[in-house]
DNA sequence: ACATAATGTCAAACATACATAACATCATGT
DNA sequence: ACATGATGTTATGTATGTTTGACATTATGT
């Protein structure tokens, strides 16, 4: 899960972390962690980011079928 | 936030909670939570779960700009 | 009447996103 | 030389997503 925030960042003036991260309701070092894909955010920080720079999630998040770990699969109920 | 996931659910031959979140590796008691809009799903959760009805994210999941709560803003580093 | 499948729901553990506070480096400016 | 701003990083705590296990309701089939 990568993702062009801090791109995004730089083509919009040169905005700072802790600037974007006013702006989206995070701190600075939620940023940049994010930035540094440390971590994925929630869906509603996502969605808040990417509503910021005018872009759609997925333009600004990039996800791959199999990028994650091998997801694995849970047991949910045994009868 | 809301979304179409139990819709996307009965267009897909019915499929049932328990078998999309096999699919997704989730179990089915989060996928009902998620339908239920009880809580928003990680980003992953969300790409996942799009991903395998062929949409992307903004057209499973929706999400308005002031819908939230009124996130309370951190305070970062005082110096 | 009985079994089974799909769903709702709840409580307790567990995993991880996020905040807070602190200290560090690097660049820039005075 | 000193201050300041931007970023990296780490430790600790809190909030919330997610699993597990259990029990419930409703519908459908035999």
């Amino acid at each position: 899960m990568t993702n062009e925030v801090r791109l995004l960042r730089f083509l919009a003036q040169d905005m700072t972390q802790a600037e974007l991260g006013r702006r989206v309701g995070l701190t600075r070092q939620t940023i940049a962690a994010i930035e540094q894909g440390r971590y994925s955010p929630s869906l509603d920080v996502a969605f808040r980011i990417a509503h910021l720079f005018g872009k759609r999630v997925d333009e600004v998040f990039h996800w791959q079928p199999g990028g994650d770990q091998e997801t694995k699969t849970p047991n949910s109920d045994a009868s």
